[in-house]
DNA sequence: ATGAAAGCGCTAACAA
DNA sequence: TTGTTAGCGCTTTCAT
């Protein structure tokens, strides 16, 4: 294999609009001090000859390599996708990250990290080297993870997190304490009086929100919460553990929100196996609305994570930062949203007075 | 934003270990000529030090990226993201390629090309200006461009086609043929004797190979094939439409294969409005196994992609040629599979005849 | 507002 | 077997 070179370099660009070679930089980079008529020679050069900058060069001696890297839980990622379940977090990453990162010229580039500390900043450190990347967004439960967090500001790095409001970077949620009170006051609306809560694992910081939502909603319509809480993590196993909990209190719940998919279809299928129908007995909503819960029967409640939305994001803010542009100091918020499937209904207390009233 | 720069760099490990760059590029490389004891000396160093090579460095004195571009349809696989059916191909992709990738110290990169041909050629050149990868794979209905693998040609990059049998670069299949004849074979064995196809459209290869695995396992059988195929575009409206066609036949099917999931999912559909039960009246294969296609019911009998492996498999091809090892020459077929769910049994007339039997 | 020179980190070609 | 030299394509100084 022949060494390969650039076909069309800032030279030949150069020559053929007869300008210098820091005169197509600057406007390659946007640069002031060009005028308007070298500009557009050298843009119709650029045009003609169909030439685009080599990343790897502009890297070599500038300070960009149009390069964001999307950190991702190595172990978590692979078994989703080997699973087949059809978690689509990493697609619906790549839907909002990648578009916004290719309408400003750069790439981004998935990359899994294991959370074993030992390995960590091993590997992130050598993919820094090795990539010299722009800008990183860390996904849940490496968002908070401080030791990444060092090494990123130690290489004055700027990185995005999604699902944290932590100082440093830019902290992005999913709205997760509102997402919950949205779910949860869907339920109160159709006369749920008893809602359970089945929360996601403790190291992730959008667990506790999402408990935060629900308790807060609960309280407004002054309702209880004693003994409707129960803590999964975010495995199917966990979920039906759960719900094995909550359905064997004293007094069980007549709807349940479970903090993802896994746990909401872990607790579908125990009240299947328990007879219990769904959603006359018992209401169920789910967070994360991945595609799988669309084909369930019924098809759940759930709440919308906004992913693609707030990846966007993220790397907007991350390329903005790098621009010199004015970046927000608080967090930001991507709203969530409810889809209302057949997996909620009033509950079969109340749809008892409706039918003794009428 | 200061200008930054390597941490560490070879000059850094060159010092420390006490030989020249070239030395230690060479261990690096693991070129030939350096005696073990200076290898293990530079590799101490290498190690102690954290040094990672820059890939911009690399690329920009040698010949190698490290960057391998796997070239998806753009409208095809962000309607996928958007849609949120479950679809899962660019992470099996990504299963498959991104960790064999970085196995061998590569990064595999997503890109979305348009299939209008006016811009797949500046889209490419662009990317392949940009980045320089090592190997670009090809995914349906690229694998078989001209216009693409004729641009790859001219620039000397190796590239992968992904369901192809033509010349030119490295064609793997994932034995569609075969996989089609595997579910013929399955519904024979279980009595079907009229087994209706719903083909892909013609622009994709693949489709063509998966009739001829059907028509020969039809023949072997010594069944017949007429008013038999129908032909959709692997949208889930073409699917109905096909099933309609084959449904409305003077002598119905009992048992369809459709070539993807959206067409078995819209089959599905129309046999449930038509009153017709699967497995009992009508039995229904599907290829491609995404994961909706388990959460349907009945969950389907499904033809396995091994897409991940594929992936796999193109991208250990396209290192090998670059590190000089030997490639085959004839294309590379990966194994498809065939799992049985609920959607598969026995033709209503078969169960008579062994209820009569009883 | 434009250009010339230096060098980023690494490897290919050549020399020793 | 090892080291030296000359760039790769681009952006940063610093001149003009």
């Amino acid at each position: 294999m022949a060494r390969r070179r650039q076909a069309v370099t800032i030279r030949h660009v150069a020559a053929d609009a007869g300008v210098s070679l820091q005169t197509v930089s600057r406007v390659i980079n946007k640069e002031p001090n060009v005028r308007p008529e070298m500009m557009q020679r050298v843009q119709e050069s650029i045009a003609r000859l169909g030439y685009v900058p080599s990343i790897a060069a502009q890297r070599m001696s500038g300070s960009r390599s149009y390069l964001i890297l999307a950190l991702n839980d190595r172990e978590r990622t692979i078994a989703d996708w080997r699973s087949r379940q059809g978690a689509d977090w990493v697609d619906q990453m790549l839907l909002g990250g990648m578009l916004t990162c290719a309408e400003h010229g750069y790439r981004l580039i998935i990359e899994l990290v294991d959370t074993h500390s030992d390995h960590i900043e091993r590997e992130l450190a050598g993919a820094i080297a090795a990539l010299q990347p722009d800008g990183v967004i860390l996904t849940p439960p490496h968002s908070e993870n401080a030791l990444i967090t060092g090494l990123l500001d130690r290489h004055g790095i700027s990185y995005a997190r999604i699902g944290s409001l932590a100082p440093g970077g830019f902290a992005l949620t999913m709205d997760d304490d509102n997402a919950a009170r949205l779910a949860t006051e869907h339920l109160v609306a159709l006369g749920h009086r008893r809602i359970g809560f089945i929360a996601g694992p403790s190291d992730y910081e959008l667990s506790g929100w999402r408990v935060t939502g629900w308790r807060r909603a609960m309280a407004a319509a002054g309702l209880a919460t004693d003994d409707l809480l129960a803590e999964g993590d975010f495995s199917f196993a966990s979920g039906r553990d759960a719900a094995q909990r909550l359905l064997d209190s004293p007094a069980p719940p007549s709807a349940i929100i479970a903090s993802n998919d896994q746990m909401a279809l872990a607790t579908l299928a125990l009240l299947r196996t328990r007879g219990l129908d769904v959603p006359r007995d018992v209401s169920l909503v789910s967070f994360d609305d991945t595609p799988i819960v669309r084909f369930t029967h019924p098809a759940l409640t759930a709440i919308v994570q906004p992913i693609a939305e707030v990846a966007a994001r993220a790397v907007e803010l991350i390329i903005a930062e790098r621009a010199g542009r004015a970046t927000p100091d608080g967090p930001t918020v991507v709203p969530a949203g409810l889809v209302v499937r057949g997996s909620t209904a009033p509950p079969r207390d109340a749809m008892v007075v409706e039918e003794e009233r009428g």
